[in-house]
DNA sequence: TCAATTTGACCGCC
DNA sequence: GGCGGTCAAATTGA
């Protein structure tokens, strides 16, 4: 089979092939090398659609580990998935941990704006201002989808993948501090306290963009802050990969 | 009717 | 056997 996104066309495994495949590889995330490891305030959009598939309560944490993965896992066998954990410690920072590169938005676009992304985040630290982000906020938490509201995402359930990096511009975010780190020494997890001691700064991937998400958009922009116009001030954020 | 979420269960690793 | 990651049936909303 072969899909074709954004200019990029990608041959993809026959579907029983692919769920055997995908059956077999748990663990995936503990044997890989490295994964990008994001810490913020608040999750945001990232504009590439993701798939939440599970939902783990972890020992030793207070909040659950959500799990997505890209809308196009089964379509053209997108590898990418991201872990979204809650930090025990402030309740207004989310771990958002990715594992594998979108294969599914790698076209010349995507690929110039996280270029320009890259710069972006060479040339200045990150620093992403939600303000008074519990203002508003009467659950302070994305964590509503299965006691809160529907949980339903209201995000757009357009079939294809909308690779807009630059959007974070837009939302006027900066990049503090991207991270690299291994997996084998440092396994993705809610302690986050120890996180912030590389000075390295650099994108973690050229192919899409790890800096921004869009777990709960709705809610997060519900409840988190007021919207002044189209301003939106964050409060912060640091990356590590 | 379709697509996304929820959630219990399954599976591999430690 | 416990834990974490993923699957897939059931559920739900557009």
């Amino acid at each position: 089979m072969m899909y074709s996104c954004a200019g990029v066309t990608v041959a993809i495994p026959a579907s029983n092939d692919l769920t055997r495949s995908l059956r077999f590889s748990r663990m995936r995330a503990s044997s890989e090398s490295t994964a990008t490891r994001v810490e913020k305030r608040w999750t945001a959009e990232d504009g590439l659609i993701w798939r939440k598939y599970g939902r783990k309560e972890i020992t030793h944490s207070k909040h659950p580990r959500l799990y997505f993965r890209c809308s196009y896992k089964h379509d053209i066998g997108c590898p990418a998935t991201r872990q979204v954990q809650q930090s025990d410690d402030d309740l207004s920072l989310y771990v958002i941990t990715y594992f594998g590169d979108h294969i599914c938005c790698q076209g010349d676009g995507a690929v110039a704006a996280a270029e320009r992304e890259e710069e972006d985040v060479k040339k200045q630290p990150f620093v992403i201002n939600f303000g008074s982000a519990t203002a508003s906020s009467t659950s302070g938490s994305p964590w509503q989808n299965s006691d809160g509201g529907d949980g339903r995402s209201k995000i757009s359930r357009s079939p294809h993948a909308v690779c807009l990096p630059e959007g974070r511009a837009e939302l006027g975010l900066k990049v503090t501090k991207v991270e690299t780190t291994s997996l084998d020494s440092q396994p993705a997890g809610p302690a986050a306290a120890d996180l912030s001691s590389s000075p390295d700064v650099s994108c973690p991937s050229p192919a899409w963009d790890p800096l921004s998400c869009c777990l709960e958009w709705d809610q997060f922009i519900e409840s988190s802050f007021d919207f002044v116009g189209e301003f939106i001030n964050f409060d912060g954020i640091t990356l590590y990969q």
